[in-house]
DNA sequence: GTCTAGACTTGGAAAAATATTG
DNA sequence: CAATATTTTTCCAAGTCTAGAC
């Protein structure tokens, strides 16, 4: 259920009820102390540990043990925390494009017109399409040629039993396809990271699409599903009855269930019902919802169990619409689009106690829309009668097409997919200024020492939220309006009742305990032992304030990041959440893995560096339904290859027994190198499956994509692949790969953070 | 300066697609 | 082959941060 599970107890708002998604962390966990290697641990550990002396002995073990490391993350006493910082690390500015010798020059025509919309048919974008193919840049495409053939083969080489009944020649016709395809695929990428960049503040010299994709519009329910108002039947007008419906289909989630959304819901659905409707139905609790919910549910039900012929048809109209409107022309390049698709209306799902929750969404209509694309493009046309709210052409930005929501009034864009240009050229970038950061973290470090010394109240709390950010790898946490969302808070706004100081706690002097929650209501639940100048210091920022007042009454996000970026030029408090993170990674994995691992050690390794990055910054998920049900069907496959094995093992021994008894049998001596074989084989599964578990164990409430989507500088990883040996797919999965296009290209083993 | 709208990144849940199993 | 488990994709909310209005 997406809404609010457990209710924890972090320390909430302002006079506002607190229904923090809690999930891991404190003590009471929920799950209670079920299995030895919970991951939470992990998270309770990160500032109980002193690490320095555990971690020696813990690194030790780490082959074998099945409690998860995140030493380093936290330990990060100061003293230790800053010795570990750079010095070296001279810019080697992979991010300047002239390093890599072959930079191409953009051709004179890119900058360009675009083809003319006059000659432009429907099916314009296939047409570049094919005239983007014909771009050939021949060196290149011997290279890559070869590069993929590799992979291909490795993959095979790892699934070498396909032992389904299929015949042999089709599975490896359907590979051969694949391979190919994938092939052009490579061949046709853009390789943006290869050329010059734009001035600055220009995104795009030509750009086309079709518009967004709007949903369909709503139909009235069939005859024989209705509506009852205090037990009657009521037929409901169109816009009534669809918003009905929005709520029909919840009507199994937790969400109606609560007053705000209920009252919130009722509230906007009466808005859309005529005046008839509104008169009579005046009670939310006097409606019933039950036949739209149960045929809702039969819809996705039929679905479901829709034929395979009838889902291929399903698939093919997809398709068809992604070909029209998942895609853009971009400089030359056929680029995909992110969110195409016009959100449906529906009723709002704020996170945590969310003040809107419930609020009706309304439907977007075209006359709502701004597109922008360049003015030589083929304009989209808006669905018939209708109009754009407006056509702009501005290559400052990157949305092709934005509208405003109703319920919280913000905009809404459509993008660029995270394989496009657009995006990664930003990505590659934020990553740069993190190891540019890297390579002075020091000095700052330093200053925001020095700064907690600072006779100014302003520069003081500076440097205390620093400390934070940069140890706890908090957000920065702007002001956010009350009573518009959901109270949480991020560093900036913390406040006192946020925060318990402990002198002493669990033998530790000047502890701080955090309980908050932070971004979509995650809780942040974290004691950390600090300094004994910041202690004083918050002791200090708290005296004299009520629990609802700010922490830092002298710092907002917009004072800390000026300051930051004076220190260094594009520095703002979220690049050390990246930095720190992709360093951990960096760090974890060198003390992680080995080569003589086998591969799925190595993947453990790799899971594991991540999920210390992953508890650095607080990732957290709840555990999946059918969890425990899982895990305990892998104990009892692990289990029953145990007994397998041993048997196999007995069976080798009989064997080998046969020989001795009748020497020199050919015959016997090749079934005993069979059983070996067997046996080996049983054994290498055993282990696979063992580890799998304790990967599965240790991941139970942590969401690792987040931080290997967004914060860790893909390179390292691709490094790391190279290094040990592990084909690129065993980490990235397809869009990922696609998405890190520019770091798998131009990253060799000895890559560095 | 301060405030706010706008643009873009980050985030977990849920849905859909695929793989595995009985 | 259907049922189930797992992985991937989609969805859209919720942050961060900047620029420009006032």
């Amino acid at each position: 259920m997406g809404g609010e599970k457990n209710v924890g107890q972090a320390k909430g708002g302002k006079a506002k009820a607190k229904t923090p998604r809690q999930r891991l962390s404190d003590k009471e966990g929920a799950s209670g102390g079920d299995s030895p290697r919970k991951s939470t641990k992990a998270n309770k550990e990160r500032t109980e540990a002193t690490a320095k002396s555990q971690r020696a002995e813990k690194v030790k073990v780490q082959k074998k043990v099945k409690a998860f490391k995140t030493e380093s993350v936290e330990s990060f006493d100061d003293d230790v925390r800053f010795n570990l910082a750079v010095k070296e690390e001279p810019e080697d500015g992979d991010f300047v494009p002239e390093k890599r010798g072959k930079k191409r020059k953009r051709p004179e025509d890119e900058p360009m017109e675009g083809p003319s919309c006059s000659s432009a048919t429907p099916t314009l974008n296939r047409k570049l399409n094919e005239k983007d193919e014909a771009d050939p840049r021949t060196e290149k495409n011997t290279k890559e040629g070869i590069k993929i053939e590799k992979k291909p083969r490795k993959e095979e080489a790892e699934h070498p039993v396909t032992t389904k009944k299929k015949s042999k020649e089709e599975i490896e016709a359907a590979k051969a396809l694949k391979i190919k395809k994938r092939e052009e695929e490579e061949q046709q990428r853009w390789r943006w990271w290869e050329e010059d960049k734009y001035e600055d503040g220009i995104k795009w010299k030509f750009l086309e699409h079709r518009g967004p994709f709007f949903p369909p519009e709503y139909q009235h329910l069939p005859d024989n599903v209705n509506f009852y108002y205090n037990g009657k039947v009521v037929k409901l007008g169109l816009a009534a009855e669809e918003v009905a419906l929005f709520f029909a289909q919840m009507l199994d989630h937790e969400y109606t269930t609560k007053d705000v959304f209920r009252n919130n819901f009722f509230k906007d659905w009466r808005k859309e019902m005529t005046l008839e409707e509104r008169v009579l139905i005046s009670d939310l609790n006097k409606c019933d919802f039950r036949e739209l919910h149960t045929m809702h549910k039969e819809k996705v039900e039929a679905r479901k169990v829709m034929s395979k012929e009838e889902k291929l048809v399903m698939k093919g109209t997809n398709q068809k619409i992604v070909e029209e409107y998942g895609f853009c022309i971009l400089d030359h390049h056929r680029e995909r689009i992110g969110n195409f698709k016009i959100e449906p209306p529906g009723l709002f799902r704020g996170r945590g106690e969310h003040p809107k929750q419930g609020m009706l969404k309304k439907r977007i209509q075209p006359e709502d829309v701004i597109i922008n694309c360049a003015k030589k493009s083929c304009i989209p046309e808006p669905p018939a009668g209708h109009h754009w709210k407006e056509v702009r052409h501005d290559n400052t930005v990157t949305w092709l097409a934005s509208w405003t929501e109703n319920v919280q009034g913000s905009c809404k864009y459509v993008m660029l997919n995270p394989s496009s240009k657009l995006k990664g050229e930003k990505d590659w970038e934020k990553y740069e200024v993190a190891r540019r950061l890297k390579s002075c973290v020091n000095g700052i470090r330093q200053q925001y020492q020095q700064d907690i010394k600072s006779k100014q109240m302003e520069t003081r709390q500076r440097a205390v939220a620093l400390y934070f950010i940069d140890k706890l790898a908090l957000r920065a946490g702007n002001e956010k309006e009350e009573g518009e969302t959901a109270d949480t808070v991020g560093c900036c706004s913390l406040r006192v009742e946020h925060i318990t100081l402990h002198d002493l706690l669990e033998d530790k002097d000047c502890v701080v305990e955090f309980d908050f929650l932070g971004k979509d209501c995650i809780r942040y639940y974290n004691k950390v032992p600090v300094t004994k100048r910041v202690f004083k210091n918050l002791k200090l920022f708290m005296k004299n304030k009520e629990p609802g007042d700010d922490l830092f009454d002298r710092l907002n996000t917009c004072l800390l990041n000026k300051h930051l970026s004076s220190l260094l030029p594009g520095l703002t408090a979220k690049v050390f959440r990246t930095f720190n993170a992709s360093i951990t990674l960096q760090e974890q994995l060198q003390q992680l893995s080995n080569m003589t691992d086998n591969p799925a050690e190595k993947l453990l390794s790799y899971n594991r560096a991540n999920r210390a990055v992953a508890v650095l910054c607080n990732h957290q998920r709840v555990p999946p339904k059918t969890f425990d049900q899982s895990m305990a069907n892998l104990q009892s496959k692990i289990d029953g290859r145990r007994e397998q094995l041993a048997l196999a093992k007995s069976e080798l021994k009989l064997a080998k027994k046969e020989v001795k008894a009748h020497s020199s049998d050919s015959k016997l001596q090749a079934v005993v190198e069979r059983k070996k074989k067997a046996v080996q084989r049983c054994e290498e599964q055993l282990m696979k499956m063992e580890v799998q578990a304790t990967n599965r164990e240790e991941n139970k409430q942590i969401a690792l994509g987040t931080s290997k989507l967004n914060y860790l500088d893909p390179r390292i990883s691709v490094a790391w692949c190279k290094n040990m040996e592990v084909p690129l797919d065993k980490i990235y999965n397809k869009s990922q790969r696609d998405k890190f296009a520019w770091a798998v290209d131009m990253t060799g083993a000895d890559f560095i953070f």
